[in-house]
DNA sequence: TATATTGTTACACC
DNA sequence: TGGTGTAACAATAT
């Protein structure tokens, strides 16, 4: 479950191993991951295998440029005008491999969740490097893409143009929280926080975590939301983030570094996948109700 | 074996 | 027209 602070993380790690690199190879072993062009990010529609053909050889002896990031979008930009966009939705992971390294990695983040050697049957997409390292493209749901777009066409990107700014600038501020609010008066305050066109990369596990925080309960609905907590909700929204991005992410589920290794703010969580634990402010019982088919938690004496 | 999971889109509804 | 709610996607852990 990737959100800002992991897709930053993955940007950070990625850029310190992977840039200026030059692609050898491209290895497809799933091509629905894979397409070509602007139109329809998401469309999971099955490419020819000319288009196949074509996406790995375009990426072949290309350079890396650098890394970025958008909302969860990762985009690597490479020489002579080229992105590569990708998302990794639910379960997608970028797991980096030096030459000659050793490698055992996780899908889950759990006690008992078994070690792969690379690449494993969640591998869907390898790139090779000119130096012999490799980058693993692994997404157990498969909901996760990689879209090869010339630069010329980004802009003719939906997500692109749609998400809302990004949490951690200077352009969100409380007032465009206030006029989101009052676009979107009738949905939960948590389901306006997971919004991407309200504000870029916040999910289930930073949602629930800023409006503890802020004492929102997640089932309110926005309109009933006052001024001077919409602001708390703004503040939090930059503390959590910050501190979850200082701390490398959120290992729970499938979260890891591009090198394998675990974030840490998971450790911090107050009441995401709390429920049923007495509360670290109060000791009341975290509880969890669903809101629009996801579940929230929170505490119901410190979150009003 | 049934259910929960989860980011985002597609689509139905009003 | 567009806000809102829900199904869909996939395959695992529990």
């Amino acid at each position: 479950m990737p959100e800002l602070p992991e897709v930053e993380t993955i940007k950070l790690g990625l850029q310190k191993m992977i840039r200026e690199k030059k692609i050898r190879r491209v290895l497809v072993r799933l091509p629905k991951i894979i397409s070509l062009g602007p139109a329809t990010v998401g469309n999971k529609s099955i490419p020819s295998p000319r288009a196949v053909l074509f996406f790995k050889k375009m990426l072949a002896n290309r350079r890396i440029l650098r890394v970025e990031r958008r909302a969860k979008l990762l985009r690597i930009n490479f020489e002579g005008h080229l992105t590569l966009l990708i998302h990794l939705k639910m379960t997608g992971q970028l797991i980096f491999r030096k030459k000659g390294e050793r490698k055992l990695v996780k899908l889950f983040n759990t006690e008992n969740s078994k070690f792969y050697t690379l690449p494993h049957k969640y591998t869907h997409v390898i790139f090779e490097f000119t130096d012999g390292s490799k980058l693993f493209y692994n997404d157990l749901r498969q909901f996760g893409y990689l879209r090869l777009v010339n630069d010329q066409d980004l802009s003719k990107v939906r997500e692109l143009q749609e998400y809302g700014p990004e949490p951690l600038t200077t352009q969100f501020t409380i007032m465009h929280l206030m006029v989101a609010a009052t676009l979107r008066p009738r949905v939960t305050i948590k389901q306006f926080l997971m919004d991407p066109k309200v504000v870029a990369g916040i999910g289930n596990i930073y949602s629930d975590e800023i409006l503890y925080w802020a004492k929102v309960r997640p089932t309110r609905k926005v309109f009933g939301i006052r001024n001077q907590e919409l602001g708390k909700i703004h503040k939090y929204i930059k503390i959590v983030l910050k501190k979850a991005l200082q701390a490398q992410g959120s290992s729970v589920g499938d979260f890891f570094k591009v090198d394998g290794s675990e974030g840490a703010y998971h450790r911090q969580h107050r009441v995401y996948g709390k429920a049923g634990q007495s509360c670290k402010r109060c000791g009341t019982v975290v509880l969890s109700v669903k809101l629009g088919g996801r579940t929230s938690s929170f505490c119901p004496k410190c979150q009003l």
